[in-house]
DNA sequence: GCACTGACTGACCGGTCGGTCAATGTGATG
DNA sequence: CATCACATTGACCGACCGGTCAGTCAGTGC
């Protein structure tokens, strides 16, 4: 925990960076100490100490400890909510379609770790709601997104008529957030093979849900 | 969070009750305030005001925070093993076996909540090890018996070749395990149907997966 | 020169944390 | 009754928590 590191960053810069270089830097530190344990084991020390500044800069920017983790979380879910934007293209047929929302959402958990945890902690756990709002809006434009791109597929007749669009929608991420969560644990598993390959494990959860999917095998 | 509740749970019970009385009401309160919020989030002051005993007696009779959560840990992952091994009956074809351990296993966990609720937690987290040993052991004893009955349903014949068993049995655990992490967000969404209805969930799992898996539709 | 501002700091606050300890009560054994 | 083992307790400790505060310092406008 004993990391005084970065005492100036880049000091011909002093000039040219911004007023608000320590609060990107008390940002930034947050955001890694939250993502990895969690708003209660993270002091304001910790944070103050990772970005560089005394701990009351840290309330000089941030009025409190959970307005700085709200910040942080705002941030995450901004970014969360961008990446998954891009995530339900038009194009293609439904069989792809799906087949590139299964790789992608697990592929863009996996790209910005911090983020995922830091959302998905705070959308999961049961104690009192932080910033449960956030968290919760952004999972559920994901979740809406999903169910429309089943519906609309199911309308055409490329999904059977028996399957709960919200069903296949929980089972889709919830199989990658899974995953995400569980594949450190997985790993020492010898019959699991796929933790270290996430397209694998994202092609055979399509290859499975498909042909269970398809009207006509 | 004041709640100095049970002072005498029965008072004509103080001779019949064993010696470790104490001990069980210890254990019982740091079961469910472990459940509730975790390790951290959990101080020896609230298990022993719950447990209607002082915090030094509590020290008493563990010898450290981490030694009583151990404890509790310990129980809870022999009450799960228990559960679990009922699970995987021999009988009856694969078909009937698979949509039995799909309810089943679903059913367990709800059964008893602050017991998953531990389990994953600690298995989950990637912080410090406190018993991850021990939860671990309890999952992967679980996703063992559930791939052998997976990979012995692909002998006969009745589980298509193609399919990784250890993947199949991720995404029936991992099934179980989202739904039981986000049901309370879940049930929020207007598109979703099922989260007061876990049997439901079960059985439209296993529909969705076995049109997926059986050789001959 | 001077007033003003905002970034920044070390020292400090009340409170809670996990953990310790000497003292007291109690029940069984002799 | 004396003794011993043990359950139980309130008082206490140092460490750390989130948060406050008085004050330093560099820059800016007049």
């Amino acid at each position: 925990m004993k990391e005084p590191t970065m005492p100036l960053a880049e000091p011909t810069e002093t000039l040219s960076t911004p007023a608000t270089d320590a609060t990107e830097r008390i940002l930034a530190a947050a955001k890694d100490l939250f993502a990895e344990s969690g708003f209660d084991a993270v002091s304001m020390n910790a944070i103050a100490d990772r970005a560089g500044v005394s701990k009351a800069n840290v309330f000089h920017h941030f009025k409190s400890k959970n307005d700085l983790y709200l910040a942080v979380l705002k941030i995450a879910c901004s970014e969360s909510h961008a990446q998954i934007d891009q995530l339900g293209s038009d194009k293609g047929a439904f069989v792809a379609r799906l087949r590139d929302y299964s790789v992608s959402h697990l592929a863009s958990m996996l790209q910005d770790e911090k983020i995922s945890r830091l959302v998905l902690r705070d959308l999961l756990e049961n104690g009192p709601q932080r910033g449960k709002e956030f968290a919760e809006q952004v999972f559920g434009e994901n979740f809406a997104g999903l169910v429309e791109i089943l519906r609309s597929g199911q309308k055409k007749g490329e999904l059977r008529k028996e399957i709960d669009p919200a069903m296949l929608a929980t089972l889709l991420i919830g199989a990658d957030v899974f995953f995400f969560q569980s594949r450190d644990v997985l790993r020492h598993f010898p019959d699991v093979s796929f933790t270290a390959a996430p397209e694998r494990y994202s092609a055979m959860l399509a290859e499975i849900l498909l042909h269970g999917i398809l009207p006509k095998p």
